[in-house]
DNA sequence: TATAAAGCATGATGAATATCATAGAAGGCC
DNA sequence: GGCCTTCTATGATATTCATCATGCTTTATA
């Protein structure tokens, strides 16, 4: 957890960004642009750490990152994964805090990263990107509320089934049929906000129950619906 | 829950917003207004309800509401506070979403109602608007990541020290010295995320380990350095 | 003011989940 | 390949917390 990042420059950063870059492809955004720079990042290493001030924003072209906090415990609680133009590290940036969150790489990744000031200027500069970030942190926001609701009222039964639902649509699945993202149960429990051995339980619980199919670190699901039902997602 | 609310013009509209139109007196926004009206609402009824469509935003000019979120076995979660200053709703207007929550008064509450063509207008044509709610959504979005982290985490007693503490924090108190605000115990506990009858024990507790006071509806901290170390509250 | 309804309180009980302990399996590394 | 470390799995146990049941108290309403 305390390795420090290889660094290089990134020969191509053409990726539209699909989070809030959207229908923005890079090279129009990047007009305002003089500090953009490319980064390697090698699967366990972190991009920023809690308490930390935000120097920038992190796009990633082609990785896949968790975003956790640790509790007064030691215990982490995953908030959000990102994947392939995703962008990470704005809202503290952009609200003036320290990072609340430590972001870190579940794979060798490769992103871009653009420094504060330029960010802001690109922001304060051209309307519509401020009013996309502004979109986006409010559908952030929306989510947390549902993702508070669940913690509060949903057993780990219900909860695992909707956060292996959502980690699928996250990342999509693989040429295998699996779920295109290599967690340990121990990160699976800290989607879920539960303990590992709960996790482990209940995971094996649904492969008995044919709802999933555990290969590895790799889960395939078998019965969507099921799941689904079990989650008690309301599909929107 | 099902009431329509009485609806009157509302003299004067003068309150500096608080939490989003802060600097920003409603006057100089207003300079593009031309459909802003003034409702009063009655203790309980109802801004808007989870489901709708926004049609515009509502700014607190003296009362207090609550936004909850219904939970699938129909027990409540609140997810925020506001009061006096506060702007309510904007979240799903901004996002272009249906409400994920429902908002209702824990008192009587006059608020000021900015229709939604009329925001947008605002929002696009001054930047600096924007930015000022994309920054208070980045650090909504930021507490959010802290409640989620807390709940996934922390015990009742923990989640309800550290509760009663913020709840502080957002109303203050009043001339007998207690929190200013009448909430229910059902409430209290939809504020933490447990059970009613979990909360009172955990109150009395409270109580009786000189933590705090309970005067009917009202609560008055006797040992705020109890209750921060209680909740493992890390102050910022 | 009477009466009902809602809210508060407390005990008893059971279910959900965390924790502890241990062992086997898998993966990285010399 | 073999060794060590980390990860996974499973049982036993403890703890936290929700639920159910009941009675009392306060608040609302006719």
């Amino acid at each position: 957890m305390k390795k420090m990042p290889h660094l290089h420059r990134c020969a191509e950063c053409s990726t539209r960004y699909k989070s809030i870059f959207n229908q923005i492809p890079l090279d129009e955004v990047e007009q305002v642009d003089v500090g953009k720079v490319c980064y390697s990042f090698k699967r366990g290493e972190v991009l920023f750490y809690e308490g930390q001030m935000p120097q920038g924003v992190y796009c990633i072209e082609q990785g896949k990152v968790k975003i956790f906090n640790t509790g007064s415990e030691g215990r982490d609680q995953i908030v959000r994964l990102a994947g392939n133009g995703d962008v990470v590290g704005y809202r503290a940036l952009l609200s003036g805090d320290r990072y609340e969150s430590t972001a870190s790489c579940l794979e060798d990744t490769e992103v871009c990263f653009i420094p504060k000031k330029q960010l802001l200027n690109m922001v304060t500069g051209q309307s519509c990107l401020a009013m996309r970030f502004m979109q986006h942190a409010c559908q952030e926001l929306g989510q947390a509320s549902k993702i508070i609701t669940n913690l509060a009222q949903k057993t780990v039964r219900e909860r695992m089934a909707e956060v292996v639902l959502v980690v699928q649509e996250t990342f999509g699945d693989n040429e295998a049929g699996q779920i295109d993202v290599r967690l340990s149960r121990e990160e699976w429990a800290s989607l879920v906000g539960t303990a590992t051995e709960s996790c482990i339980r209940v995971l094996s619980d649904f492969q008995q129950e044919g709802l999933i199919l555990l290969q590895g670190k790799f889960i395939k699901i078998q019965d969507r619906k099921g799941l689904l039902k079990l989650g008690k997602v309301i599909e929107s």
